[in-house]
DNA sequence: ATATTTGTAGACTGATTAGTCAGTCTTGAT
DNA sequence: ATCAAGACTGACTAATCAGTCTACAAATAT
């Protein structure tokens, strides 16, 4: 694999299990299994290595949702499958939906600009739009959803980590606390 | 005021600014307007300081949670009371609140034993399952209301503090959250 | 009054860290 | 075969940090 590819991977498994400031990057380069120099020969400093490894685990999550979902299908379904892709991927990838969880709560996320999140948020902004004009969502301010929404997804994912559940359980659950949701927004 | 606590109230500020590794103690002695020894006179390390951080902020939101309740009024009373209390004081106090969620979502977190958090669950879940047993509430394993209840704060938290509300508007959308939740967990 | 404990200070240290640098190796084009 | 450009290395450095230590001051006890 990549060498670069690498770096991203091991600083995020340190990151997650000691925090930001506490792996030091010649440990991030050992565990990758290049020599120190070649980290900073990819990531000019230590703060844009960790920038890059939101945008890839963010830009992976966003690429998972988005899979099997045709746009003919109503929205309950679009919605549906957007939802139960998160949780998925969130269960697959713990580590990486465990370090947008902890980056999202640091101070490193003002760093991430204004636009780049508008941005990103806005695909799912436009479906929740469309359901609020086409009245098939409350009326409620599309940001509060949406806010709502990752609130619920984020909740459901720490509650199946919380214990070993089976496929089928995790399946079950997923699908009745999708129910849960649809109903208070519809 | 006490140096104790003068330490304690910069290293929340700061830690909330720039995170906890990148605040060196230094700085929060300096903050705080005590040497640097003091601080470590206090706090034997660096550790030992940043949890007492966390549980003095846990302790002064529980605490205020709990105000103008009464136990003989009626659960959904009860709730709602606990529901706002914990967004009035979220709001009140942005860079405590702020600190929790980032203490929680790092791996500092899994330094607070389970029992600590047991403990400190335990009040609320008590409400729940007498929720659950009267019928009142849905039929819903007790950590997963739980779970979904404290994202739904952290939810709504996020969304008031995206914007300047006023005063009114935001007992506004407290209020009409509430009833979203409501809906859904009854 | 004296002794003891507790609070406070700030200079100091050993360890650690992000980032540099000078140079070697690899690759692919001519 | 030669060459240039980028990949890669690891020893090195200047700065920083958590925590220590010695000393003095204040409060409390005897």
């Amino acid at each position: 694999m990549d060498k670069k590819e690498e770096i991203l991977k091991a600083a995020l498994k340190l990151f997650v299990e000691f925090g930001f400031h506490a792996t030091p990057t010649s440990k991030i380069a050992q565990e990758a299994g290049v020599a120190n120099g070649t980290l900073f020969h990819y990531y000019k400093t230590k703060e844009e290595l960790i920038l890059a490894v939101y945008t890839d685990a963010k830009t992976r999550l966003t690429e998972y949702m988005y899979t099997n979902s045709s746009k003919d299908e109503s929205l309950e379904l679009v919605f549906k499958s957007l939802y139960t892709n998160s949780l998925e991927w969130a269960q697959n990838n713990k580590a990486d939906f465990y370090f947008i969880q902890q980056f999202s709560s640091s101070p490193f996320y003002s760093l991430i600009s204004t636009e780049e999140i508008k941005k990103q948020a806005k695909p799912h902004l436009d479906i929740l739009q469309q359901g609020i004009k086409t009245a098939v969502l409350k009326p409620l301010p599309v940001e509060l959803m949406y806010t709502l929404i990752n609130s619920h997804i984020a909740g459901i994912n720490q509650y199946l980590s919380s214990d070993e559940f089976s496929i089928q359980k995790q399946k079950k659950i997923i699908n009745e606390s999708f129910d849960l949701l649809w109903d208070m927004i519809t």
